[in-house]
This record gives C-alpha cells, structure tokens and sequence, in this order.
DNA sequence: CGGACTATTGAGACTCCTCAACTAACGTGG
DNA sequence: CCACGTTAGTTGAGGAGTCTCAATAGTCCG
C-alpha cells in the first residue's frame, strides 16, 4: 500500500476546527495500520464496484482513478449522487446495505478494508478515526454543494457549476494559477445523471458554450475553459 | 444537560458497520464528559444561530425543537440545505468559517460547544468520535436523498417526497402504525427553498394534493395524508 | 471491420417561473 | 383589547426552458 492511497487529500475536520487545519497527510503509523487490513484491487474501466442493497462487507479508498456513486430510481432511472476521486473513501451504508451502487469511470486502483476490522481500528486510532471524520465532514459539503447546483433551473448554470466542481475536485494537485486542460473522464450520460437533466440537454447547452467561445473540447473527456469570467457569470446568475 | 439532549437519534455508523449496529444513546460517561464543555440555550423561533462565512468557534446540538440551515446565493436568492431536528449536531465549516446560516424555526432549546475543546473531547474519547461519526454518516445519507428530492422535475413529486422525509425524520419518536397529524413547523417558504421551487408552486401543488383527497391540512402546521398509496406513487414516478 | 453504444440536432408538448393582484395571518404598539 | 402594518400565502396569465420522441452521425471495443 503506497503513500498516495492513503494521503487523503486536504480535508481539516472544519465542522469542529475553528482554526487550527489538521495535517493533511497520514501519518507513517496511520498508513502501516491500515496497510494490515488492506487487500489492494486492480480494477478496470466501467466495473461495479459494489450494488446497492447487497451487504456492506467492506469499505473502499481510491489510490488512483475515478468511481462514480449512484442509485436506480423506482421510474428506471439513475441519479448520479456524485463522483469521487484518488483519496476519497466510498462505501456509505444504511442497516448494513450499501445506500447506492458505484462503479468505475476509469481503471482504477483501489483498496478495500474490512468494516468489522477498520471500525476496531477506529475505535483504537482516535486520531484515525478524526481524519475519517474529515473525510465526512468533506463529502457533506460537497453533497450540499451538488443540491444546490442540481437545484439550478436552468442547464448552463447546472454545467457551469458542475465544470467549476471538476477544476476544484478533479485537479488539486495541479498548480491553479496555469491554464491547462481539465480531465472530464465521464460520459456525457453520466454528466446528465449528475445535473438531473437529459443527455440532449448536456449536449445542446456544451454546444452553446462552444459556440459563445466560453469553453472548447479538444476531444470528449477534456475541457479548457476559455473565459473563466463568463462562466463564473453563468455560475452565478442563480 | 438532559438525557434527550444527547441521546443522537437512531444512526449506526453503517458506512463502515456491516451487520453491528452501534448502541443508539450515549452513554452516561459520554454525557457527563460533554456536558462539562457545552452551554445549554433557550432560542426564540425564527432566531439566527450564525451566520456563513463567520468564525466558527462552536458545534451545536438540538436538544428541542427545529432549525434551517441555509446559504444565500450569489442572486440574492436562499437555498435551505437541511432541516434538523432534535438529537441533530450542526457547525458545518470550512477553513474555519460556518458553510451555512442557521435559523430557528420553532422555539429551540440547544447545546453550544467549543471546537477546540470538543475536538480534544473526540481524540480522548474515540467512542464518543465514534457517535459524531455515526452523525455525520447520517447527514451524509440525508443530503443525497435530498438531493435526489430536487432533481425531481415536477413539483408535485418533489413535495410527496418532502412530505415522507418529514413523516421519517420529524415524528421517529412515534409509533409509525397509528394515522396521525403530522408536523410541518417551516413556513411555505421555506419549503420552496428546501425544494428548489418558487412558492407559487409550493401552493398550487399543495391545494392540487388537497383537491385530490391526497392529503389535508387542519391547519398551516400540520398535515394528515389521507392517501398514503397515491402518495407514494408521486413520489415514486421519476 | 462490424455492432453497440454514445453524442448530437430538430420539433412539439408540458411544467414551472415571473409578474401581479388579492386575501389571510401574525405581531406590534397604542 | 383592538387597529393597523407587515409578512405569508393563494390564485391567475403569459413567457421561458426543458423533456420526450425521433433520426442521424460519431466513437469505442471486441
């Protein structure tokens, strides 16, 4: 088990820190306990990872790639409750029952831990346990982030949003301040299952975007944003 | 500080518990430790808590009665990203500042406590860490249900759907068998910012439900479903 | 190279939003 | 205790936006 899977990216536990940001990264002792219940997974692209209402055994931490997190609507549908990214931690379950199913967007690498084991472990390591409460806490306000872009009338507000969260959440170790291209590795499907609006409806509203110069696609799954100006207005509006 | 105060609803920490379900009430160390660091407070309704983007120096916890938590939008416009209620812990924050408002809706009584010394609390205690957990895991659930609520596309599913949240969380005190009223202490407007939708449409779907012999309101507070099959299928149509 | 899936573009129906007027409820002060 | 003013809630009409259905082009993988 590397150093990056388990770095956990920069998360302080701000829903009880004031000031002081813990640190970001586990510690040594941290990575070689977790490393004793750890089995590490080598999985391919568009690969369940676990479905939803089957018993939640174990729970999973992302070392490299992308999963995304969703749920069957009673209609046949599907509501993309959100993606993560190398660092997050995946398995929410509700009376022992995985709450969603996930799957892989691109080949990823993954490491999956037993709960009885972890939840002892946490119970052992309390400062552990408090980088998982980070993790919590982080997901929370990404989870209300995305009600409030999903909650957008409009689609370009709802991708200008859902751009802007690919920039912060897909790239954090890039440096901000140079303009480059932003990995967009889900299909236009999936942004739609996100956003809670028709594929058509992702399609026509990137075309528009295009045609007013705001963002190009050198191909399908990469971004660059043009004029970050008038995409913050479209982000805004509402 | 009461047993209620503490006594954190029902939530097992099951993203990482695969068939043990946690005990549900604190128990007697765990509140005596927290109740030497929190201050209890009587809160008129309709009374701000804090306001986003200030100091978050306190977490806090229902004891009784029910709070909004809430963030404006660039357009002036309001987004209610939660109801909580008694036994809830809120403080969200990030980099140290509160991510929301909070805002009474009934008259509350609430348990105010310091970060630092509770995040001291939470690293001597891992149990104790362990039920904060348990919370957030909870919380974490209740945001994507509620995401999923507001990508309904019309406003009558998304009320139905209200409706059974408030049916769930509101009354868990309740023997769910007997038909009974149900409370709904936010105002209209609330709801329509809880929903994404203008108030307008909360009320033309509400006397639409009326009409149709779905649901009756004795008064603007409480609701009575009178037809919990129909409204079931509202909420299950998308 | 073939087949299935993804993505794009067009046309009509539906729902909600905005603006506006009006009614009801609440709370405050005399 | 009542009157008044403010806020909340209801109902109507027109306009904007998305969804659905359908057809076509493009892409990826075996």
């Amino acid at each position: 088990m590397n150093a990056r899977a388990l770095s956990m990216r920069a998360i302080p536990f701000d829903t009880v820190t004031a000031a002081g940001v813990a640190t970001q990264l586990l510690t040594e002792r941290h990575r070689q306990n977790l490393a004793g219940l750890a089995t590490s997974m080598a999985v391919p692209r568009r690969t369940m990872v676990y479905r939803e209402d089957t018993l939640a055994r174990w729970i999973f931490m992302i070392a490299d790639g992308v999963v995304k997190s969703y749920r069957h609507l009673p209609s046949g549908k599907r509501r993309i409750v959100g993606f993560l990214f190398p660092g997050d931690v995946f398995g929410l379950a509700e009376s022992g029952h995985f709450v969603n199913s996930t799957q892989t967007v691109t080949p990823a690498a993954l490491y999956r831990i037993p709960v009885d084991a972890l939840k002892d472990l946490l119970r052992r390591d309390p400062d552990l346990q408090f980088r998982f409460l980070c993790k919590m806490t982080h997901q929370l306000r990404e989870a209300q982030r995305h009600t409030i872009c999903v909650s957008r009338h409009t689609a370009a507000g709802k991708l200008a949003l859902f751009l802007k969260m690919l920039e912060r959440d897909g790239q954090s170790d890039l440096d901000p301040s140079v303009p480059r291209y932003i990995a967009m590795p889900m299909t236009r499907i999936d942004i739609a299952d996100y956003l809670g609006i028709s594929p058509e409806a992702v399609s026509r509203c990137t075309s528009r975007l295009v045609r007013r110069g705001i963002v190009a696609f050198p191909d399908r799954h990469r971004v660059r944003i043009l004029n970050p100006t008038e995409l913050e207005r479209l982000a805004a509006v509402v």
